[in-house]
DNA sequence: GCAAGGTC
């Protein structure tokens, strides 16, 4: 009997359609079965053990999904099962893979056989010939960089949450208390016999070898409580007045804080200039259009060319020119590129749109939503995804072959995101589901846009004030004919003669000053992030939401802005060293992680040399913690005093 | 009570 574990209950669904044989079960687990913790020595908050958090090597490998994992435990016992691994194909759902091998090889023993199932959407063929092409092994150098990750983020996370948390506690900046201690259901006061176990050495491969110790108390305890794992009363989690202050540190945190500070910073430096400009509604063949001068930062320089060129009634053109601008189609949908156009055209969150976007994907209607790919495999059958955009939108396309524009993102794990089958609701599924059939068209079955500049140069009668049009109209259409979400904005001037004299209706000095850049939105905060290589594309979307949660920035008029809390944590850490706010902690874990794919680095040394800078910067930390417990102490007590 | 990564 093979068991056939996928990673989330809609897929189980789709692979039990597709293939209905006898001696095939099918059942999942919702994500990761298995939570990575510091050891129980460590588990108090404690500023005399910081220090030995970045020392710890062995982990505790906590159940968090306790209902899969009993599940699984009954299905594993059958006599003759066969475990088949058909988690997502992508390191994280490799490491996932590795909990569901790790649980199958404790009760079938360290060498029993299982394989491993790779399929990049639920569409019916893909899992037949998934099927048929089963491999005998996880792919071991994934697992080892999602461990990676996972490791490294927890020990450095846990170190500076905790030393930040702690030392303005101590410093009398604590908020009303919540016990630490136990009481909740999660602790281990049930200890099984099997508590302790340790994995590690039993279920290695290929070399491999990771320190893992299971610990099997949440199994066997008599636990009730929900909130062990309830990762999803934290997305909810609003208030924090009755919690103890938290100070959170992590790799895509803090720097997603850094970029909100810093134009928050480049807005309070900048000075405004004061300039001027010659405004005018020139008249050619009966048609109006505006025309202007360049700026001019002197006042009485200004004022004077004014003067000169007020009393002119026409124009002369010297020069007209027309330039065709190609907008090139979108590039297939990855989850970011989408997700960046849909908090623009929507207005909606992107870890909202996230969700919008699973739930399409859960029944049917898309293809996988978590992708950083945009390029089409090759042999990809464009048929169906094309049957679905054109009836799900309703439009009829002479049949021709798709000559997708390609870009150069492989995550070698999934597809681009396309429609599978036509969705006909309404509300925002509908907005969401659109969109990606639209850009799926778009990119595919049609062609580049061609728009053309205008601009003309022409000099004032009076006062030789040299003036300038610009304009801009659509030539071709192409894809914005099926894509029309950011269709440019027309407006033309007539097409000028060099040498013709124009009308001028009235002419004018305007008076204006240079801007400060704004505060980000959220769709330029995920761009930033993006390109800085932070967080995934399944995770990118909920930092802006952490950061709120923390109290580290809130949203005016849908706009990021820091709050003196958020300030002070990045300019306390930026004066200790820059590598504590920037990006550079999240590009050098990618770096490590490629390493290990590579196998050019062992997981366990990439550890030790990535934590060695970290501990190093700690320590730095450690020794002017009194001068950032004072700032923040301060900051924490005062913003208390104002909320109420 | 920590991170970021999955999914619900």
């Amino acid at each position: 009997m093979f068991i056939v574990v996928a990673e989330k209950a809609s897929v189980a669904e789709a692979i039990r359609d597709a293939l209905p044989y006898k001696g095939l079960k099918v059942t999942w687990v919702r994500g990761h079965v298995m939570e990575m913790d510091l050891p129980m020595n460590l588990r108090a908050w404690r500023l005399e053990t910081i220090r030995d958090i970045m020392g710890v090597r062995r982990f505790r490998y906590r159940v968090r999904d306790r209902e899969s994992y009993s599940r699984l435990s009954s299905v594993f016992s059958g006599r003759d099962s066969v475990l088949v691994i058909a988690t997502d194909n992508d390191h994280e759902g490799e490491l996932i893979g590795y909990e569901i091998l790790m649980l199958y090889r404790r009760i079938k023993g360290k060498d029993a056989e299982y394989y491993r199932m790779r399929f990049n959407s639920t569409d019916r063929r893909e899992i037949v010939g998934a099927w048929s092409r089963l491999e005998g092994s996880l792919n071991w150098r994934w697992v080892g960089k999602a461990m990676f990750r996972h490791k490294f983020d927890l020990l450095t996370g846990a170190a500076y949450t905790r030393l930040l948390t702690l030392s303005i506690s101590k410093s009398g900046g604590r908020m009303a208390g919540k016990s630490t201690g136990d009481g909740s259901g999660c602790s281990s006061s049930n200890s099984s016999s099997r508590d302790g176990y340790s994995a590690g050495s039993s279920v290695s491969d290929a070399g491999t070898r990771h320190d893992l110790t299971i610990s099997t108390s949440h199994i066997t305890g008599t636990n009730t409580g929900s909130n062990c794992t309830g990762s999803r009363n934290r997305s909810r989690k609003r208030s924090r007045s009755n919690d103890p202050m938290l100070i959170s540190w992590g790799s895509c945190q803090t720097p997603t804080l850094n970029f909100i500070v810093e134009r928050e910073r480049e807005i309070e430096q900048f000075r405004p200039v004061d300039y001027w400009y010659i405004d005018a509604l020139l008249m050619y063949s009966g048609i109006q259009f505006r025309a202007r001068s360049t700026n001019i930062y002197d006042e009485v320089h200004a004022s004077s060319i004014y003067e000169s060129c007020r009393g002119s009634s026409t124009a002369l053109v010297l020069e007209y020119k027309e330039r065709a601008v190609t907008i090139h189609r979108p590039l297939p949908s990855r989850t970011d590129d989408v997700l960046r156009d849909l908090v623009r055209i929507t207005g909606r969150s992107a870890s909202y749109l996230l969700d919008v976007m699973e739930d399409l994907y859960s029944r049917g209607y898309i293809s996988y939503p978590r992708t950083d790919t945009n390029r089409y495999p090759r042999g990809f059958d464009f048929s169906r995804p094309l049957r679905a955009a054109l009836d799900g939108l309703g439009i009829t396309l002479n049949p021709v072959h798709a000559r997708p524009r390609n870009g150069m993102h492989d995550d070698n794990a999934h597809p681009p995101i396309y429609p599978v089958s036509p969705y006909h609701g309404s509300g925002i599924e509908r907005e969401v589901w659109e969109y990606i059939a639209r850009r799926f068209l778009a990119n595919a079955y049609a062609d580049d846009a061609t728009l053309v500049k205008q601009h003309a140069r022409l000099v004032t009668a009076e006062g030789s004030v040299e003036l300038h049009a610009e304009g801009l109209y659509v030539r071709d259409e192409g894809f914005l004919a099926v894509y029309r979400y950011f269709m440019p904005e027309e407006h033309r001037i007539p097409v000028l003669v060099t040498n013709s004299s124009v009308d001028v209706e009235w002419i004018d000095l305007v008076k204006d000053r240079t801007k400060p850049p704004s505060r980000l939105s959220e769709a330029e905060l995920l761009e930033i992030m993006e390109r800085h290589g932070i967080g995934t594309d399944a995770t990118r979307a909920e930092f802006p939401s952490l950061l709120l949660r923390r109290g580290y920035a809130t949203k005016v008029r849908s706009r990021f802005k820091p709050t003196a809390l958020g300030t002070t944590l990045i300019d306390a850490l930026n004066a200790l060293d820059g590598r504590l706010v920037n990006a550079d902690t999240r590009r050098m874990v990618e770096m490590v992680m490629r390493d290990i794919e590579d196998d050019r680095i062992k997981e366990d040394e990439a550890l030790n040399r990535s934590i060695e800078l970290y501990d190093h910067l700690l320590s730095l930390c450690i020794k002017n913690i009194g001068a950032i417990a004072d700032a923040l102490s301060n900051i924490t007590i005062a913003g208390k005093q104002g909320r109420r």
